[in-house]
DNA sequence: ATGGCCCGTAGAACGGGA
């Protein structure tokens, strides 16, 4: 099966983009983040026509994330969660399903805005209650893929122009100590198993033309349980979606999982 | 030149994104 993240900034302005890739790409498991969506407004009916069925947890303005599954290969979402249990928190960042026997968690980390923002620590307490959530899970051997828009770039070469990044938000040594702990949970970044072109990325800003210059940052990813690293048999950033006309920020990654 | 663009909520600008 394939399973992607996508953050759509806007699934209401991205509706038209998302079926019509899934029309001409039946991706399995599609992670959303970024729906920006109420749940009574969400596009449950438009995506069953497509095929697919959806669990989701929105909020008015921001946040907002949703895992879809393509009802004919994968079936429903089963044992849906909203948020971490560890965390007490209002904002609509976190849903997991049960998926063909794998656990999926869509993310939408904090942006943290800054480093002298109070939305800095918010995100590092943030990523901590994750690292807490999840290792058990991974400790008692659950097949788990945690998809998102983790807003880390984890190291200099995700990042188009380091000098210009290093140590700012999104790749500050705190937020790449936290994504090196939840690999060190257990886990494995899909991209870095293969041979990847250079200068490979995921987010690029709506200003300066940085998409036609390709002037971006690698800020979306799939980590995986090790127990499932040998199933998974590819992971591509999906650029064309950025590529088009009124396009989220972001490109989705997709990522190959083979059977059990 | 530290801003440029896009989105939602507005029903004009502004906060937020990254």
């Amino acid at each position: 099966m394939r399973l992607a993240t996508w953050n759509v900034n806007s699934l209401k302005i991205r509706l038209p983009h998302l079926l019509e890739w899934l029309a001409a790409d039946p991706i399995d498991v599609v992670c959303l983040q970024e729906t920006k969506l109420v749940d009574e407004r969400f596009p449950r009916e438009a995506l069953a026509q497509a095929g697919y069925a959806a669990a989701f947890s929105g909020q008015p303005t921001y946040n907002g994330v949703a895992i879809l599954t393509r009802v004919a290969s994968v079936g429903e979402p089963a044992d849906v969660l909203v948020g971490n249990p560890r965390l007490a928190d209002e904002q609509r960042r976190l849903i997991s399903a049960t998926v063909a026997g794998i656990r999926v968690v869509c993310a939408y980390f904090p942006n943290g805005q800054s480093l002298d923002s109070e939305k800095y620590p918010y995100k590092l307490g943030w990523l901590d209650a994750l690292i807490d959530w999840l290792g058990p899970q991974i400790a008692a051997g659950q097949p788990l893929a945690l998809a998102g828009d983790y807003n880390i770039a984890p190291e200099a070469r995700d990042v188009r122009n380091p000098a210009q990044w290093e140590g700012q938000v999104l790749c500050s040594p705190p937020e790449r100590e936290r994504f090196a702990k939840l690999l060190a949970l257990g886990m494995v970044d899909t991209f870095r198993l293969f041979d990847q072109p250079e200068k490979t990325f995921t987010w690029w800003d709506y200003r300066q033309m940085a998409f036609r210059r390709n002037d971006g940052l690698r800020i979306d990813h799939v980590l995986v349980s090790r127990n499932l690293q040998p199933r998974v048999s590819a992971c591509t950033v999906a650029k064309a979606l950025r590529a088009r006309e009124q396009p989220s920020d972001h490109a989705p990654v997709v990522v190959e999982i083979g059977p059990a």
